[in-house]
DNA sequence: GCAGATAATTATAATGATTATAAATTTATA
DNA sequence: TATAAATTTATAATCATTATAATTATCTGC
């Protein structure tokens, strides 16, 4: 859907569109979750067998640079994960099963217009990740209570 | 100021007022930059010469799960930056110098609520960073131009 | 105040995501 | 098709963060 828009990013920039970073922009584009690296590259070494992190990483870094990919922190998990939709949006992830789902505000259009306006600064991009307990984990914990606390391994970051 | 709050939830949760933490929570309650675990080790090793990484980090940790203070995504330096103000504000961190600054949004309170309200997610915190450039950088950067394009080194996480 | 139990700090090693490097491969161009 | 430039790959290095185990400090009841 948004493929061929992070595949130009790449044209405009004089890239090459190989077919690695041409399954990496679909991928990016089409998946709902919001990848990391080593997602991403464990989707993809099926079907490109030679792939290497690496090329996933330099993949990734371009796209960020080009400002046609945002990267959220991590979603207690300790790993970078990656947004291909760079309209302004909420990104929700929960710190139990480290998925991250999209909230669509009408509020956050204005946060962006308001801080361009009276902050000075020359806005690149933006980070809002609300983090907190889905509603599938909230029963899985009210359940398990104080036992099985989530592990908060790599809860910083 | 506030350091008294964050003493508190130590106390509440039943943990001990330790030299080390207090001068911790005292660091991060009054610095009005966001510190990363490393800037406040070295900021506190002249006066707590025995003081280790480890207590910085586990110390954080702590906070963190309390609810006390927040962790932001990093600044492009690689590094987790650590915030005590919990209520809701904007975070603006220059991907230049890596300075991060607050900025008072009337929007973000709105925000909150929607998100407890309509996303059947227990919101236990929130990064609302924006990224970009500071007006200092931008001069440095016009003046540089495509010279000394700041380094991306660790841009991600 | 003091001993015993518990919690916290410290020093150090281990982990693991991300980056850097250099060689091999692919792509675009003439 | 040959050449040059860009990209991929494999691998090693980096470095923030965690885990571990031993030492030290703190609290509670006497």
């Amino acid at each position: 859907m948004e493929t061929t828009i992070l595949l130009d990013s790449l044209r405009k920039a004089g890239l090459r569109i190989t077919p690695q970073r041409q399954a990496i922009c679909e991928l990016l584009a089409t998946s709902h979750d919001h990848p990391t690296a080593t997602m991403i590259y464990e989707t993809l070494k099926p079907r490109f067998p030679s792939l290497s992190l690496a090329t996933v990483y330099n993949t990734l870094e371009v796209l960020v640079r080009l400002g046609a990919v945002n990267v959220l922190g991590n979603a207690g998990d300790g790993m970078a994960h990656y947004d291909a939709d760079t309209d302004p949006h909420i990104n929700l992830a929960c710190v139990s099963c480290h998925k991250i789902v999209d909230f669509p505000s009408q509020y956050v259009q204005f946060l962006d217009e308001e801080i361009s306006a009276a902050s000075g600064y020359r806005v690149l991009g933006a980070r809002v990740l609300y983090y907190g307990l889905c509603p599938e984990c909230q029963q899985k914990t009210s359940i398990a209570r104080r036992e099985t606390d989530y592990d908060h391994r790599r809860d910083n970051a």
